[in-house]
DNA sequence: TCCATTTCTTAACATAGGTCAATAACCAGC
DNA sequence: GCTGGTTATTGACCTATGTTAAGAAATGGA
């Protein structure tokens, strides 16, 4: 299973099989099932997870009680909980899995010590890293500019695969909108395809 | 001028001073006039700057010819191109300076370079990172759930000087509002705070 | 000091998207 | 194959925020 995982560092940097040796034995494998609450808002995390397989996900609950989804993370996506792994503090977020999940869990600290052994490591962090706030900077370019039938068809462009992965109404919940309003957006979407 | 910028480096690391002249001769300092513009939306920037002095800010610009603040980048933090840096890609976004600024002008793979003579710059880089992203899913966050009042009053809470700095309308655009808008909500809130 | 420009406020009106409620379609477990 | 619980759709109505327009206030350069 961690084989995955070498393939994925191997497409991304110059890697040996030795010395993913050297830096593999901190690693584990976890998996989840379906519906599996990983951690609740308020407990500390200090967990990496890359997903190998299946879907997970992170999102807050307001004082109305609704849902917000902050990420998707599925196969060969990041995830993991800042608050814990910068401070030592508590959660804002839940993660769960959407799906039955695959996935390695790092040591938070586990890209700098690895990058030790094996320096190239450290692009490959930085270039994640980067890579990460730049989708998100590009989503919230999204929220603030775009209407929520721009926003779905970005969604949709963007990650054809999670659209029929994911209910509607956890589409509508990481768009910023209610189920019922993607309900007629769609609606609206057929209809103008339709009339083409 | 660097002087401030080893300060900086060594609050948040141990670095020595002899380290800090190892690798401090790529960088340079650059000055912007207020209203400068220093990145346009299509040209390709592999630069990131570490503001010293002044306040810079990067935005888009949405099909009606309206402006989207992505971030605000006041002293101590950092701004940079993404698409550029990690692809040499055109920039969606704009960068100009709001205040006149001075700025560490620092080539896109310094932090990783500079890891490699002294180690410690690695958990510096990577905290940085990990607490920009961290910023942004409270933000994203924010996006998806709050009110127009909710969100103003966050905001003059984590940047208190910031919104005595920018001229309203920014602050407005950078909450994904209009000027009039925040205009009401500031009513609203004098109106309440004073019927207490 | 004055003028031009930018910023802020206010009001009347418009609209995208939210709310609530009912129903239909779908599905998972027995 | 039922059955209870999700998920999706639809309609009537509501509300937060946007739009347009005007004027007031603040600001900054000559």
């Amino acid at each position: 299973m961690l084989g995955l995982f070498k393939d994925y560092l191997q497409k991304k940097v110059a890697l040996t099989d030795e010395q993913f040796g050297l830096i593999s034995d901190k690693l584990k494998i976890r998996e989840f099932d379906k519906g599996e609450m990983i951690l609740m808002k308020g407990e500390v995390s200090s967990h990496v997870y890359f997903i190998l397989e299946g879907l997970l996900r992170s999102y807050s609950i307001d004082s109305k009680g609704k849902t917000h989804i902050i990420q998707f993370a599925p196969e060969q996506w990041w995830l993991s909980e800042r608050n814990g792994i910068l401070f030592n503090e508590e959660s804002e977020f839940f993660l769960d899995a959407i799906e039955a999940t695959k996935a390695v869990v790092l040591p938070k600290d586990f890209m700098n010590e690895a990058a030790k052994v094996v320096p190239c490591i450290n692009d490959l962090n930085s270039k994640m890293l980067n890579n990460a706030i730049r989708f998100m900077q590009k989503r919230i370019n999204m929220l603030l500019s775009a209407t929520a039938e721009e926003r779905y068809l970005d969604f949709i462009k963007l990650y054809p695969n999670l659209t029929l992965r994911v209910p509607q109404w956890m589409i509508a919940s990481y768009l910023g909108i209610t189920p019922e309003s993607l309900s007629r957006v769609r609606k609206d979407l057929a209809h103008k395809h339709f009339k083409k």
